[in-house]
DNA sequence: TCGTTAGTTCGTGAATTATCGAACAATAGA
DNA sequence: TCTATTGTTCGATAATTCACGAACTAACGA
């Protein structure tokens, strides 16, 4: 894929953020990024098949959960803390308490 | 049906939840009730045929986001606020929040 | 007891989502 | 240029969820 779609700050829709974050293995990447901060897919080593994966880095990254930055052959994911914070403020925060993300990791 | 399912607070599952928010009429509900409070299903006066609306009570009842109370022919709904605080501060807030629920109405 | 009201359940079809192997594309390095 | 690495896309299947008419249940009041 040569552009990735990535929602803007206005574009973000509760619903579609709620539903991003409604599954078990999106969660447990987003307490990945939080506590790690931006890392490359592989590095965050959430145990699934790699296509199964893919295709739960771009529901996080469609819905505006996540951005992804490319570089080589990698693709850095990193949670849109300071976005999600100004739409939808401490909507982010009590769900990483709730992950036991003591410390978020920009 | 005799028994209502409703979780405990302890039961309370986030990715659960966010599942049952993650709807646009579902969404519509939770702003209803934050507004008025306790409500009978029908006084919500959601647009959707009652089978579906149905259907919709059942999601969020058995995810644990709203609480209902037999009286009578009609079933009282209302948000458990305090659970939900109690399980994930902050995040019926931020949800209210964006729904522009001014004032929540126990 | 007979309507009326309130809401559930059933059944079915449509739509969406999840899973994952296999093939593919892009880049970096030898 | 060959190869290894990283991750996407395709395609097929399974599972879940949604929608909604029709039939049903329970309680209330006349």
């Amino acid at each position: 894929m040569r552009t990735l779609y990535q929602p803007s700050r206005d574009e973000l829709n509760l619903a579609t953020v709620l539903h991003a974050l409604s599954d078990e293995i999106r969660l447990d990447i987003i307490k990945s990024l939080a506590e790690k901060g931006e890392q490359y897919c592989n590095a965050l080593e959430i145990q699934a098949p790699k296509s199964t994966l893919s295709h739960h880095y771009k529901v996080l990254r469609e819905s505006g959960v996540t951005h992804t930055r490319l570089e080589g052959t990698q693709r850095f994911v990193s949670l849109r803390y300071d976005d999600l914070n100004a739409r939808f403020p401490g909507l982010l925060s009590a769900i990483l308490k709730e992950l036991g993300v003591k410390q978020y990791q920009s």
